[in-house]
RNA sequence: GCGCAAGUGGCGGAACUGGCAGACGCGCCAGGUUUAGGUCCUGGUUCCUUCGGGUGUGCGGGUUCGAGUCCCGCCUUGCGCACCA
């Protein structure tokens, strides 16, 4: 028998933890009110005088490997902020869903041979229990899941009313913008009343069926386009730009992927641009991030112009500018190789007079020099054309062009360096002022006229790109020469427009999102084809088009590297689900129709769960508006750093999560929330108020001298004669590195393994005082042991070990140990409110151990207010305290303590005397010192004395702190 | 190549607007408790030192009475972008 019957062991914290967390759950506890809808507690709302705080984590993904240590840190910041917050009377919503469809689930079931469901909720099973044992302060009620019907059903209604949308460039916006979302009802409504013309001018009641179909797909947010995408043989499946690697490769699985011309479902997110580009201003996320999403948006200004081209009438070869001011300076022009006019400038027969040899590629003809580079062009992915670095190639395509603004005649070239896919697919060189034009012209031959005057000593072998004077650019009806760059690109605008040559202009690096897959487990798409091929959304009555239990739900994948295999969904297997018959309250009764057999993208169910967390039990809405307006409605103030005369856009208060998510879900959720937020559905105009963007925990792996990695947990550790550390894995050596936590570097450490050893409230204690939330650490398994300590003393100050009493004393506190309570209070209030958890179990710890050194027992006013204090990062150990210093309700709503400003200085400070910035005495003076009367104190010390002896030059004082005499 | 972060003891990290560098924790050292080990408790722990002190926040300069903090130039690491016209 021990003789600490009661001491804090891993055993007795994990008896208390599960019993608070069933009794957490049995009193529901952290069930947050609703104002209105089916739980509709607008009482319970009132309760909090606080105001409310929607606090929210990064949708997790139920993957088969169960937790790691890593994945529960921002977790447990977030709730520690939302315990914080409720002790300050706020009604907080916290919850935590399952974010469940998706490629791995599907990957993993093919492998296992089982379905994606089961796999997926054998998951979410485990995931929920290992969760549950952190004592995360979730309403239970919310924890929805992405694969429930009820769920999709409005996930595939959000796709309709985008789908059922169009966006008007000239509509107003509440906000005083202008463009944004309609109805296609309302543009229906434009042309049948004749308000917005068809394009050949006839009715619109005299529009055939499918020419009005065609009228209105076209305009649509969500449109079926033949167009580039991205084909992922080695999945299956067609993805999104943004899940497509650097590499060219598939950002699950690495598989490669290629380009190809496929007709696919995408969603017009290009459309809001610029409204997602500007509205990072109004939202407070890390800087890095916003750039990231604007270089992903990569707005560009410029403008675009017409060349006329010698051979073929009209056309003209447009390209798109960002200098527009540097026109005169064009003095050849490139299209990229799979630009379509590229055919029409190819003159039959040889080289056409004025050919250079190096313009040739060595070809007898244009046509052959073309055909070759373009052949050749077409074999590279996009990864090997860059792969050859930045050297420039291509070939004459042996047409002209005209310089609109001199009329000089120039060569026209097909090069890769040019791309397709980004403005018009064309350009304009201008090697003066252009370094990849520069290069080109240097190994061609071509010539170069510089128009902006380079500074003195610029490099005359070079491009120059900076600001300076137009020169050389001048034509008989407007001049720049002598303007700087932004004037003159003013001028010649406005130049270009009056002659019909050109206009301002703006491009982006965004593209449409691509939106299908042709996967088993996803949302089906709620669209069905009538006999015409036309695309008719499912009425809302027939939601959710449920995902069909199929024989074969494995995706058709061929090898990875067969370019040219083709996409075949496996829903378009199950014939008899193609087929369907409908009536789609169109007045034309039921008729037969064949169904999508697309699913979609796993972004789709992540783009708006934080809406469903408001209203889980809503079947008339997604989210009842009151609901929404309440959790995520523009506050009045707008948020800190956004620029003068901003309006808070609304949105989650406290977003956290992985910054790999800072393009791909951010950006969607954005334009989905963007979307709902014009057709009039959401009050906010952001789904994320404020994003933090946490560090990732990474644990030691070690490799073998072959440099495979080991198993970490069976790794030993040595320290040689020199103190330095060294590792052996079976006797021999290998070496540590730190990297992310997971399978593949055989370093996975699980929180169950951190409960059995220590309990929740340790591990919770260590992840967070470990450093900054927003820093990547270390994980060290052995110092887990001090945050256990800290929870010891804090356990034996209250209770004895030995008999299980209570040991605090009713004695009021002393003079000192209350300032030191009040200071800590102080300062764990601003820690929590900004999450630096880290700094505040520092002063939490001092405390603790300031109260173990106390004789004669804890007093009770301190060890309550200690008790409170861990209360967010250490909730069971606290509750059990709380409750065994006689309290019979739980500590979650207590108030959070108040520190008295009086008791925050002290009487007397520790002056520093410094001599010439060196401390070399200190003097005990009392706080309210006055400058004078410290200055003669200081001087009036030996040391000062000694050292100023040849007089003295000068003395700052700092009152009550500091005093720095210069000796002359 | 361009852009942005960050470099502080053996380790993770503290340090508000320039004002006692190293809070708190791990590890390590010493002492106490214990038959012993572990636990727990107390103290110590930048480096050098002739024990007076000197030195010290990636490196080199600068501003200042005073610099981890501000300025200039480098180095290293991490992240993002990378022919985007």
């Amino acid at each position: 028998m021990s003789e600490t019957p009661y001491r804090y062991t891993a055993e007795l914290a994990g008896q208390i933890e599960v019993a608070w967390q069933d009794r957490w759950e049995e009193q529901g506890t952290f069930r947050a009110p609703n104002p209105a809808g089916p739980w509709a507690d607008p009482a319970g709302v009132a309760e909090h005088p606080g105001g409310h705080l929607l606090v929210l984590d990064m949708f997790p993904y139920p993957s088969g490997a169960g937790l790691h240590v890593g994945h529960p840190l921002g977790y447990i910041a977030t709730d520690v902020y939302a315990r914080y917050n409720r002790m300050l009377g706020r009604n907080v919503l916290h919850c935590l869903g399952y974010d469940a469809f998706g490629l791995p689930a599907e990957q993993y079931a093919v492998q296992t041979g089982q379905h994606p469901r089961k796999t997926t909720e054998e998951n979410i099973t485990i995931m929920a229990r290992q969760l549950r044992r952190l004592g995360l302060g979730h309403d239970d009620r919310r924890a929805i899941r992405t694969i429930d019907p009820d769920y999709y059903r409005w996930t595939q209604w959000i796709f309709l009313q985008i789908f059922d949308s169009w966006y008007d460039p000239e509509a107003e916006r509440a906000d005083g913008g202008t463009g944004r979302a309609r109805p296609i009802a309302e543009l229906v409504e434009e042309y049948r009343g004749g308000a917005r013309p068809t394009p050949d001018g006839r009715a619109w009641d005299d529009l055939s069926h499918t020419e009005r179909a065609a009228l209105l797909d076209a305009r649509r947010l969500v449109q079926s386009v033949e167009a580039e995408v991205n084909w992922c043989p080695g999945l299956g499946t067609v993805l999104a730009n943004e899940e497509v690697t650097n590499e060219g490769r598939s950002d699950r699985g690495n598989y490669p992927v290629f380009k190809r011309n496929l007709r696919q479902w995408v969603m017009r997110i290009t459309e809001y641009a610029d409204r997602l580009a500007d509205d990072l201003d109004r939202v407070e996320w890390p800087e890095k991030v916003k750039t990231m999403q604007r270089n992903w948006i990569g707005r560009s200004q410029g403008a675009r112009v017409t060349f006329a081209v010698d051979a073929g009438e009209g056309a003209g070869i447009e390209v798109f500018t960002t200098r527009p001011d540097t026109l005169f300076g064009a003095t050849f022009m490139v299209l990229a190789p799979e630009h379509p006019l590229v055919e029409t400038l190819v003159p039959e027969g040889g080289w056409p007079e004025g050919t250079k040899d190096a313009w040739t590629g060595g070809a007898a003809t244009p046509a052959e020099a073309v055909a070759g580079y373009r052949a050749a062009a077409a074999a590279k992915t996009d990864a090997e054309r860059q792969d050859e670095g930045k050297a420039k190639t291509g070939v004459f395509t042996g047409g002209w062009a005209v310089n609109p603004v001199n009329g000089a005649r120039v060569p026209v070239f097909v090069a890769d360096y040019v791309l397709m896919g980004y403005g018009t697919g064309a350009i304009m060189a201008v090697p003066a002022q252009d370094e990849r034009d520069w290069d080109f012209a240097a190994a061609y031959a071509l010539p170069v006229v510089r128009t902006v005057r380079p500074p003195e000593g610029h490099d005359e072998s070079t491009a120059y790109t900076g600001d300076g004077p137009a020169m050389n650019s001048a034509n008989d009806e407007v001049s720049l020469d002598g303007l700087g760059v932004a004037e003159a690109k003013e001028r010649i605008i406005g130049w270009l427009e009056a002659e019909g040559l050109g206009e301002g202009a703006v491009t982006y690096k965004l593209r449409d999102w691509l939106f299908a897959r042709q996967r088993y487990w996803g949302e089906p798409f709620p669209v069905v084809f009538d006999e015409d091929g036309i695309a008719h959304g499912v009425p809302e009555d027939q939601l959710p088009v449920e995902l069909p239990d199929v024989p074969d739900y494995s995706p058709k994948v061929y090898d990875p590297q067969d370019a040219h295999s083709e996409p075949e969904p496996p829903l378009a297997r199950d014939h008899e689900w193609v087929t369907v018959e409908l009536d789609l309250g169109d007045g034309r009764g039921p008729r037969t129709f064949r169904r999508d057999t697309n699913v979609m993208p796993q972004w789709a169910g992540s783009c708006w769960y934080y809406l469903r967390y408001l209203d889980p039990a809503n079947d008339a809405a997604l989210v009842d508006p009151e609901n929404e307006a309440y959790w995520m409605g523009p506050r009045p103030e707008p948020v800190a750093g956004a620029p003068a005369g901003t309006r808070d856009p609304g949105g989650v208060d406290l977003y956290v999560g992985g910054v790999e998510h800072a393009v791909l879900h951010l950006l969607y959720a954005r334009f989905w929330h963007k979307v709902l937020h014009d057709l009039g559905h959401l009050a906010s105009g952001e789904p994320f108020r404020t994003y933090f963007a946490q560090g990732y925990i990474q644990a030691p792996a070690y490799t073998d001298a072959r440099g495979q990695y080991v198993e970490a947990g069976e790794v030993e550790e040595h320290v040689d004669d020199d103190g330095r550390q060294t590792f052996t894995h079976g006797g021999a050596p290998v070496s540590r590195e730190f990297g992310k936590i997971g399978k593949s570097l055989k370093n996975m450490v699980s929180p169950d393994d951190m409960y059995a050893a220590f309990g929740a409230d340790t591990f919770r204690l260590y992840e967070m005082g470990l450093g900054p939330l927003e820093q990547s650490k270390p994980w060290d398994t052995r110092a887990v042991v001090g945050s256990q300590r800290f929870l010891q003393r804090l356990w034996r100050n209250v209770v004895d070990e030995e008999t299980g009493a209570l040991r605090v004393v009713d004695t009021p506190l002393d003079d000192a140990t209350t300032r030191v309570l009040h200071r800590t209070v102080d300062a764990v209030r601003t820690d929590f409110g900004s999450l630096g958890f880290n700094t505040a179990i520092a002063r939490l710890t001092e405390l603790n151990n300031a109260l173990t050194k106390l004789e004669g027992g804890v007093p009770r006013e301190a060890a309550e207010a200690l008790v409170l204090m861990v209360a967010p990062l250490a909730p069971h150990i606290a509750e059990e305290l709380w409750a065994r210093l006689g309290h019979d309700r739980s500590l979650v709503y207590q108030p959070f303590p108040v520190a008295d400003p009086g008791l925050l200085v002290d009487d007397t400070v520790t002056c520093v005397v410094q001599i010439k910035g060196k401390v070399r005495d200190r003097i005990e003076v009392p706080s309210d010192i006055a400058e004078d009367a410290l200055r003669e104190l200081a001087l009036a010390r030996p040391k000062v004395q000694e050292a100023t002896a040849g007089g003295v030059r000068t003395v700052i004082v700092r009152a009550p702190g500091l005093v720095n005499v210069v000796p002359a």
